[in-house]
DNA sequence: CCCTTCAATAATAATTAATTATGACTCCAC
DNA sequence: GTGGAGTCATAATTAATTATTATTGAAGGG
């Protein structure tokens, strides 16, 4: 009888999560037979079927299910293996998978990667961008090592590092740069430019004006603070973006920036991992990196 | 980089438990030559070293002492889900959720989940009852795992297991019990009580008359057979209902049983469920019991 | 010292897993 | 139902990994 193999497992668990036999071996880098075949070896070892063959969509069986799950967590306990092994060394090397959100990656990004391919030689940064229900998802099935983004999150079983505070601004039109900046009341009644559903900078902008949704006569939705700025400058409305964004994005746009009289429209930043990761300690010195690396960009 | 392999994790185990790689490679049935380098691929691997090169005896490093606990750990999660196939293929366990059309429902169910409860503990049965076109389509959905109804249903992708075949008798008030039974045209004429559409032993019932639908002005329709038997009672028609029906229903209501003459209407119940299903074996042996539970009723 | 023991290395054989090519089956649209 | 796209299984072959045996180098004990 064959043995039992890491591979096995690492194929079936993309598997289950893609239910698309191509699509995970493209996954896996491989070939759809060879995953094919691997995931058939498995069930000839565990000796019962592991999904409906011939069904489609695919369908895993009850055992199936109970199995993906007990894979995952096993090839969970192999990369902290992994992980223990780079905390034992002194340095922050390896690869790193880390999440950014996109009100941040932007601004963030560049400088960081020239930070730490300067000073940590050896460190390889995977970087993937998505909003924060994403990221943590990612974070907790162990696909990314850490993430950037706004705190708090607030979640079970992940460690939270605050890495420093920063307020919005109000982006209009600059032929509005000489008006008076609006309250929270006030800008309830402007036109407000907001991202889409799902990111956690719009949540926290209907907050600042006291609106649990948005308006849908006032307001017009961008994928990307950049898109927002550039819709402000054609006169369509205002937005807020937050310190760390204003010096790439108004470079390109015909608008002004205003503060905000107290109390202030502010985020906190900051880093987040599986409390049970072994690299803690290089998280907390990558935290440091991140922090200059935005120090630079306010 | 060459990836993390069980096989690995098993020689570092061994090579762990008994601190020689003569003895350790023995206990993996494999050549001491073989798990050397397997030892030493996995050190790369991890970009540590686990033992102390040229000492005698063997020592393993810090980080090596860490891993070995982990790796046995990993093992024994593997292990594990070996065991836990074996748990799920060997009898009918687990949670099987079946469908019962209404006309054999209230006459099968009671006795199925006495038999089932006796001999196979550890089986969760979550029953759902409604007409045939609702059952197929949860079955193709995958939320049901197999069904109790009237044959054939002739849908591709399901498989259908004939149990047995039962005759329809007529119900008819306790004053007309010595009159001479009546053939199918002679109930043409008679008023005839039947379940609401959608439920198959309608068309059934219909069928045997040679109707296609049937004559408003003379007919009524009952939600169930219950319902039908009492208004039989009440002088108010006649009707018919299966075997298995007959011992529950004449309990309570003043009704006569006659069976036709040839050619008797007749029903053939059986089990079905979804082709691709790997639970076929374990559907057999669930068709034997519901075989079981029903003869008892007749 | 020499001898024994142990682990590493080298050359090669065996096994395992990959690739490409192809076939069968399902689902859908016409 | 017929044709086509999409999806997974199978087959033949090649590439890779992992094993074996034979041998070497290094350490410790008489």
């Amino acid at each position: 009888m064959t043995p039992l193999t890491l591979r096995q497992l690492r194929y079936f668990d993309a598997l289950a999560r893609f239910g698309h036999f191509g699509n995970a071996a493209a996954a896996c880098s491989v070939s759809q037979p060879a995953l094919s075949v691997q995931i058939k070896e498995l069930e000839t070892t565990l000796g019962a079927p592991l999904l409906e063959r011939g069904a489609r969509p695919l369908r895993l069986t009850p055992f199936g299910i109970t199995c993906a799950e007990r894979a995952t967590q096993i090839l969970q306990s192999v990369d902290e293996l992994a992980d223990l092994a780079r905390a034992a060394s002194d340095r922050l090397t390896g690869t790193l998978r880390i999440g950014v959100i996109p009100t941040i990656a932007p601004y963030l990004l560049p400088r960081l990667i020239g930070l730490t391919s300067q000073r940590h030689t050896g460190l390889d940064l995977h970087v993937r961008e998505t909003i924060t229900p994403k990221l943590l998802t990612e974070l907790k099935a162990g696909r990314l090592d850490t993430a950037v983004l706004a705190l708090p999150v607030d979640e079970p079983g992940l460690t939270e590092l605050p890495l420093f505070d920063e307020a919005f601004v109000l982006v209009r039109p600059n032929v509005d740069a000489n008006k008076p900046v609006p309250d929270r009341e006030a800008l309830r009644e402007m036109r407000l430019l907001l991202l889409e559903e799902g990111h956690c900078f719009r949540d926290q902008a209907l907050s600042f004006c006291n609106l649990r949704t948005a308006l849908p006569r006032e307001t017009l939705e961008g994928s990307s603070l950049s898109t927002l700025v550039q819709m402000v400058g054609a006169g369509i409305g205002v937005t807020l973006i937050p310190e760390m964004a204003v010096a790439v994005e108004t470079r390109s746009a015909e608008v002004s920036i205003a503060q905000f009289n107290d109390p202030q429209p502010r985020r906190q930043v900051g880093l987040v991992w599986r409390q049970a990761s072994p690299l803690t300690a290089r998280f907390r010195e990558l935290g440091e990196i991140v922090h200059e690396a935005a120090k630079s960009q306010r």
